[in-house]
Order: structure tokens, then C-alpha cells, then sequence
DNA sequence: TTCGGCAGGATTGTATCCAATCTGCTAGAT
DNA sequence: ATCTAGCAGATTGGATACAATCCTGCCGAA
């Protein structure tokens, strides 16, 4: 038996996020609500919350009686949502390295190790689900729950596209090899060091982002 | 006659803000649904949908099971806001300047003008949307619509405690000096000069809110 | 071809009912 | 007297059905 939320809008709304998430639902689709609540198998009614808290989060977006509709990203919408990320993880990471404890890097340690176990096995979406845990650790540590929150949503509006990001081979090696650095460098409890590899690995990300956009 | 929101949602979430700006509905409070579908003479649905928006924009927390309630403003939580609009402020008007028009700085002083005028009348929420339509009509000149959005989530969670600030006359003399000299900035379209007034602007601003929220 | 209107479809809003859960009170045990 | 278990009331969460509103696309007339 699967570990079940504790509400329907919550089930729905991971629901939403892995279709999105895995291109069943394309970006720029419409969101029929009758058919979609059907296939989950629940009413509208919590799957319009589940759109609702999707649309503040800016994945869907939404016409007035024309219903939702996957959100589309432009090349400046991401290279503006990269940017963005660039300065508030560099707060993040900042607040972060001044509070990190060696308990902390050991955890870090441990996830990083998730994350190279999850290219093994080639699944995209465990190693996106890693991938993302292995950072949100760090950012965490900032004790700064709205930066976080926001960083959230700043990904979440890219996940779609990451994804193929890990398809390529030659991707996951290198990343592999930053999170090592990004790890030793918070190990040296060294800021300037631990942005400089964020700002790499994020570079790196966005010049193959941007390709998958582009066409 | 008003005029009406398309959707009664959309009328529900208005009158919502109004009324937790005005304090009708204070930090902490519980938001019985029932009661309050009654007052605005709607019903549940609405409601809800429009209480999943504020708390996705984190006025108001959700708890499974027992309700709405108010979000509550800590120092801590205070603080971090204002350290993110710091971060992120910075961003949006180095991009304005580099974006400003003559025709963009006459809207802004007209913009101002509306402050001063509104500054008059000594009606705190007319001020607070002149205030906040001169500063966003700023950030908008960056033209990057998902700072903007972020900037109006982080303004929309102190809303309720910065309203206090425009009830002393001190610092309306004061907010009206600190407009001038943006606005002067910007005609120089001198980013340094920007960014500095709009700290000292913000500082300001956190001083006396964090006053009020210590008690 | 273009413009106007009409029908169909989709979303939105409402009402009602039921299930799940929380809260507070009461009764019993220690 | 205090603590705990459990019951009742209240509230939220969800499902379903139906009415109202609005968009879209087609069809025919000028």
C-alpha cells in the first residue's frame, strides 16, 4: 500500500506536479478539470485547490472561463527565474555556511551520496527528487524558511525542463563532481567558495536548459 | 456602483484583504468558513478557493482539520522579508534604471503626486495603495515579471503591520521626502543613488514596524 | 469574404449531503 | 483531587448535482 497523503488536494496536487513533471501534461496544454478529476479518480473540488496553490506557484496559469492551462516557459522567463535563483541562493548559501554544524555536512554528505546512487539506476525522476534534496538541505540551513519557500517555487517553474537535464550522461558526471566541490567548500565553511561552485553548477544547468528551449 | 470583480472569487479575496489590512480579522484569528461565506453572502467554494491563494502567499496558514487562521508576523519573519525586498528591490530598480523613459518618470512623479494627496486626506488604506502603486510601478520598469511577482508576495505579508506606519504624521513628511528623492535618483538615472534611498526608504520602514510588532 | 448571431461546451458558483477529524466536556478510575 | 478515556458537538474536507455565465466555433446571410 502507498504512503497516502492525508488529503485529497495533497494527493492531487503530487499528482499534478509528477504529470507535469513527467510531460504528461505538456506546457502550454489546457487542463480539462471534468477529464483530469475523473482520472484521479476525486471531484473537482480539490483539484481546483490543487490548481489554485499551482497557479500561485506560477506552474499552471489560468484564463477566466477558459480554465488552466500548463504554464510556458520563455527563454526569458527562465534565464529571469535563473537570475533570480543566482541571488537569492547566494543568501541562502551565505546564512548557510554561517550556521552549518558538522552534523549537518555529514547529512549533506549522506544525500549527495543519494544522488550519485540515483544516476546509477538512470531513473530521471529519482534523481531529480535527489538532486533537489541534496540542495534543499543546504538552503535549509539558512533558517530563512521564506527564502527557501521562495527558491521552491523558483524551481518547481523549471523542473519540467531540468529533467532533461539529467538524461545526458555527460551531465550527471559533472554533476556529480560539483556536488563534491559544493560539499568540500561548505566542509571549509568557505562562502565564497560555496557560492562560487553554486554559481558554476547553476551556469552549467541553465546553458543546458536553455538548448532544451531553444529547440 | 462599485466596481465588480469578475469572478465572486476574485470579489471574495478582495473584500479578504480588506479585511485583514483594516485588522477586522487579526493575526492569529480563526476564519470560521461558515460565518464568513455568510457575511460576504457566498458561499464555501469561493471562500475556500480564495483562502488557498493568501495562503499560498503566506497571509494566512492552513492547519488540517481545523481551519484559516490569520498568519501571525514574527520578528524573525519580519526581518526576513525585509532582508529579501533588500536583495531582490536591489535587483528590480538596477533593472529599471536601465530600462526608465522620460515618458516612464513623468507617470512615476504622477504616481508620487497621488501619495502626497493621499497623505492628506489621512485615509491609511488609500495611502497604502498609492504608496505601494508609486513602488511597484518602479519595479515593473524592470520588466521582469517574476521579481515583481516575489516583491508583491513579500510587500502583501507585512501589509497588515505596515499600515500603522502611515497612521503617524512623522513619517508620512518623511515618506514623502524619501519619494522625492527616488524620484530624483532615477531622472539621474544613477543606480547607486536609487538603490541607496530605496534602503534608506525600507530601513525606515522596518524600524517602526518591528515597534509596532514588539509591542 | 465578412459579419452577426446562435448552439454547444467548458468553467464557475451554489446547494446539499456525508465522512473525517478536532475540541471540549463529562464520567470513571487511580 | 487529578488524570485519562471516550462521547457529543462543531468544523472542515470532499462528493455530487444543478444553475449560471462566458467562451468558442460554426453557419448562414449580406
Amino acid at each position: 500500500m502507498r504512503a497516502k497523503p492525508k488529503t485529497t488536494q495533497e494527493e492531487v496536487l503530487a499528482l499534478l506536479r509528477v504529470e507535469i513533471l513527467t510531460g504528461s501534461l505538456q506546457p502550454g496544454q489546457q487542463i480539462v478539470q471534468d477529464l483530469l478529476a475523473e482520472k484521479f479518480g476525486v471531484s473537482r473540488v480539490p483539484l481546483r485547490e490543487a490548481l489554485k496553490i499551482l497557479e500561485g506557484e506560477g506552474q499552471v496559469t489560468h484564463h477566466l472561463h477558459r480554465g488552466y492551462f500548463v504554464a510556458e516557459l520563455s527563454i526569458n522567463d527562465l534565464q529571469e527565474v535563473y537570475r533570480l535563483r543566482a541571488i537569492l541562493e547566494r543568501e541562502a548559501v551565505t546564512a548557510a555556511v554561517s550556521n552549518i554544524t558538522d552534523r549537518d555536512l555529514l547529512a549533506i554528505a549522506e544525500l549527495a551520496a543519494q544522488v550519485r546512487k540515483a544516476t546509477k539506476s538512470s531513473e530521471v525522476l529519482g534523481i531529480t527528487a535527489a538532486n533537489r534534496a541534496f540542495h534543499f538541505a543546504i538552503f535549509e540551513l539558512s533558517e530563512m524558511p521564506r527564502l527557501v519557500r521562495l527558491l521552491r517555487q523558483l524551481w518547481d517553474a523549471t523542473d519540467v525542463y531540468r529533467s532533461v537535464y539529467f538524461t545526458q550522461a555527460a551531465n550527471r558526471d559533472r554533476i556529480l563532481l560539483e556536488h563534491d566541490e559544493i560539499l568540500s567548500a561548505l566542509s571549509a565553511r568557505s562562502v565564497a567558495r560555496s557560492i562560487r561552485w553554486h554559481d558554476i553548477h547553476r551556469d552549467n544547468s541553465v546553458a543546458s536548459v536553455s538548448a532544451v528551449i531553444a529547440g
